[in-house]
RNA sequence: GAGUCUAUAGCUCAGUUGGUUAGAGCGCUUCGUUGACAUCGAAGAGGUCAGAGGUUCGAGUCCUCUUAGACUCACCA
């Protein structure tokens, strides 16, 4: 044996980990009736990005492997599924900026076109996790590897819909929702984050119709969109404009008419008490809108740009340019009375932080009520335990105010939506698409139709806009039956609606009852691990997807871990440049180091402070079990020499114990209870904790120390606690136990076994 | 605006249902290397457990308030 541990045979054990098929579990026959005997362990691995290489956030997967490896040792049937996810938005930003530095723009492409790209652009990345992932040890089951673009999990997800939508629980709207235009996509609220912003509230007045030089001030924090302004709300109980019933008021460098209205929720003590109405791009303004029948006029554009609906010398304006012009010309009027400083929440786009603009665009929603309801229930019950419990309450807060899910997204990156409409009888859908010169075309299909093809509209398309009474079709074969002319959807369904399915789709579920045997065995999963941050994105969605579609809990635990920060506690980020690549620590330090350093002391629930010390740290602990185990094998060795008929057991004689093997012994038994007990109460950082200290400073420092003095009679106890602690230790650190475990059967002739395939330790009885 | 969490040694953090002199890693000081490991060993310094009050025989641990920080949610012009 080497002096000190060297990691970089892990890849070999790996390798046998992989042939011996530990990994995968075998389904019995009856998977249903095997099922109620004995429950199979499964977990479903959160598909990482498909095109991202891992951070440090994904080597905390260790956590699935540490549970996976210790259920697979108890002799429970094991699954953890692996996967990967294409990742919307997100893919296709990451790909929109390498389009941007070759000097292009997802402007210069059909849908079609750019779809291919995005997919090759992916799939020359796909295997960078895979293959991080086995450096890092995680014991997942590769035969049984999931993509969320496979044609299986598209047709699950396509399913679904069309259920939905012929039970009513997908529709469609025109309603105010969260729009980036630079991303040229909505958003739902959690996509939104808000920021405080330092601006002012702009006092400026509109002229009362038929009372000369009376006027309403109205006090607002976005003047630009007084273009699209139809009326002026004020509280009915407010004495300042109480005589103003019924009269109307002339809307500035629009001038046209808008009415005054008297709304209850109107506060009379903030500003003037008197609120400009947009209902096209304010989404309180789109409720009073709603409520009062207003005139809704939409001034911005998908673009950004101010539109049609405002006079020439706007149009074309960005809002900020829009806000400047607007004031200017205000002032000039003499309208503008006052500015005040104001700080206020501006919900800006996650992904590329310019401020959201909301606007009115017709969009497909989940009526979610009837999805969040039993999810809640079951919660609620701890039909689905959330851990730390902490995060049961906000996933209920949450839950209470829920409110319907965009789920359209209009982006090219995902699974489209899978309806279709026949343009002949949808004549104002506006369709956006090449020609054959390669210029972008924009109008409805009424007009193309009359100088383009239908040919050269599909081939070129890159977006459609149905409106929301568009009458459209579940499958493209009916959509046909009407004419030839027909276009698929062009939006795409938010990332998460995909996602959300992932459970019971990657088991096997099937939307006609016959699911596979797969699906019976393993579903519900056990446990589902990810970070806080997804608990309302993906854990809330897959719950209340999973009991819509099985009927059944996705699964019985979410287990909540915290982000990994650097050693000062900060978020790691590129910019700050505090990054720790989890593959560049293990190949230098070794995985075990890695792992262990991500676990051990960290309280559930708790930011997870990485340091390179830390992890050289648990370098040391790594190279400490080696070298016990190096010393013990050259005890035994030595005691040999002396007496070659020596027979090499950990059998214990209790006759012979000294008391300091009744105290290593005693001391191994509640390590032993205690790891069991934490492992089972998901408190790995305690667990992890508890065995460093005690194979360190208790089996080392005291007993190994006081070995080295004794004689034979030493070496059952020494051999017991050595390869107890080796399985104790190996869902934390499976290579070096593995590595010793399978060393110590070659020097003794011990029977063969995988440490990884070998009984999880009960108490030693001597 | 609503809610959640955190505050323990120079640094990063453990400390399960309240119970004997409060722990670890790193760092620091002194000493130790011819047969497991210097990726080591031995010894040691260092904390009025943010502050104030309360409950209790007993509080780092429970309650209230204060201060400081982190985060989540949210349509207030």
């Amino acid at each position: 044996m080497d002096k000190a541990y060297n990691p970089s045979s892990e890849g070999q054990i790996y390798d046998q980990w992989l042939k011996s098929g530990a990994f995968t579990p075998v389904v019995p026959k009856n998977p249903k009736e095997a099922r109620l005997k004995k429950e199979p362990f499964t977990i479903i691995l959160p598909p990482p990005n498909a095109n991202n290489p891992l951070h440090a956030g994904h080597a905390l997967f260790t956590v699935e492997d540490i549970l996976v490896r210790y259920h697979r040792m108890l002799g429970d049937p094991t699954l953890w599924l692996p996967g990967t996810d294409h990742a919307g938005i997100e893919t296709q930003f990451v790909f929109e900026k390498y389009l941007q530095k070759q000097g292009k723009s997802r402007f210069d492409y059909d849908r079609e076109t750019l779809f291919k790209l995005i997919f090759d652009y992916v799939n020359e990345n796909r295997d960078v996790a895979k293959t991080q992932m086995q450096r890092l040890g995680f014991s997942l089951d590769w035969t049984r590897e999931k993509f969320t673009m496979d044609t299986d999990h598209i047709a699950r997800v396509y399913a679904i819909f069309n259920r939905m939508v012929n039970e009513g629980l997908v529709y469609r709207d025109e309603k105010i929702v969260n729009y980036c235009t630079f991303c040229g996509t909505a958003f739902s609220n959690l996509e939104v984050e808000h920021k405080n912003v330092n601006s002012h509230l702009w006092y400026f007045k509109y002229p009362i119709v038929g009372e000369k030089d009376r006027f309403i001030t109205v006090a607002t924090t976005r003047p630009e969109t007084m273009l699209g302004d139809t009326a002026v709300a004020v509280n009915p109980k407010d004495k300042r404009y109480s005589d103003l019933q019924g009269k109307k008021l002339l809307l500035p460098l629009v001038n046209k008419e808008i009415p005054i209205i008297f709304e209850d929720s109107i506060d009379i003590k903030f500003g003037t008490g008197a609120v400009k109405v947009t209902p096209s791009h304010s989404p309180e303004d789109y409720e009073m809108g709603k409520k009062f029948n207003l005139e809704f006029v939409r001034i911005f554009d998908y673009d950004g740009r101010a539109n049609q609906n405002v006079p020439e010398r706007y149009r074309g304006l960005f809002p900020n340019q829009l806000r400047q012009a607007v004031i200017t010309d205000l002032t000039e009027a003499g309208l503008m009375t006052k500015i005040k400083d104001y700080s206020h929440e501006v919900g800006h786009c996650y992904k590329c932080g310019r401020p959201i603009e909301p606007i009115t665009a017709p969009q497909w929603f989940v009526k979610i009520k009837p999805l969040a309801e039993p999810a809640t229930k079951a919660v609620k019950s701890d039909e689905v335990k959330i851990f730390p419990a902490r995060f049961k309450k906000s996933f209920l807060a949450w839950m209470k105010d829920i409110k319907d899910w965009p789920i359209s997204r209009q982006i090219v990156w995902g699974h489209r939506i899978p309806v279709w409409y026949n343009l002949d009888e949808n004549q104002t859908i506006m369709i956006t698409f090449i020609d054959q010169k390669g210029e972008t075309v924009t109008g409805n299909w009424e007009t193309l139709i009359k100088t383009n093809s239908y040919q050269d509209i599909k081939k070129g398309l890159q977006s459609l806009i149905a409106p929301t009474d568009s009458k459209f079709y579940l499958s493209e074969s009916d959509a046909l039956k009407i004419s030839p002319n027909v276009l698929q959807e062009t939006d795409t369904f938010d990332t998460w609606f995909s996602s959300g399915q992932w459970p019971y789709s990657t088991l096997g579920w099937s939307p006609d009852g016959h699911h596979s045997p797969d699906f019976e065995y393993f579903y519900p999963t056990t446990v589902l691990d990810t970070m806080w941050d997804i608990l309302f994105f993906w854990v809330a969605r897959m719950i209340m997807m999973g009991i819509y579609a099985t009927g059944q809990i996705p699964f019985k635990v979410a287990h909540m871990h915290s982000r990994v920060t650097d050693s000062k506690g900060q978020k790691m980020s590129k910019s700050k440049g505090n990054v720790i690549d989890p593959l560049v620590m293990s190949n230098q330090y070794g995985a075990d180091a890695l792992r262990m350093a991500l676990v051990i002391g960290v309280a559930p629930g708790s930011d997870i402070s990485l340091s390179e010390d830390k992890i050289r740290a648990q370098r040391n602990f790594v190279n400490k079990i080696w070298n016990a185990s190096r010393f013990v094998e050259m005890l035994i060795d030595r005691l040999q020499e002396r007496n070659p008929d020596l027979k090499i057991s950990s059998e214990i004689d209790k006759s012979k114990l000294t008391t300091a093997d009744k105290d290593i012994l005693e001391k191994l038994n509640k390590i032993t209870i205690s790891t069991t007990k934490n492992l089972e109460n998901y408190r790995f950082g305690q667990a992890s904790e508890d065995l460093y200290q005690f194979f360190w400073h208790e089996f080392c420092d005291i007993y190994i120390e006081n070995a080295k003095d004794r004689g034979e009679e030493t070496i059952s106890v020494l051999l017991t606690v050595l390869e107890t602690s080796l399985k104790l230790l190996h869902p934390f650190i499976p290579f070096i136990t593995e590595t010793i475990y399978q060393n110590l059967q070659e020097k003794f002739n011990f029977k063969k076994e995988l440490l990884i395939s070998s009984s999880w330790p009960n108490e030693i009885k001597y």
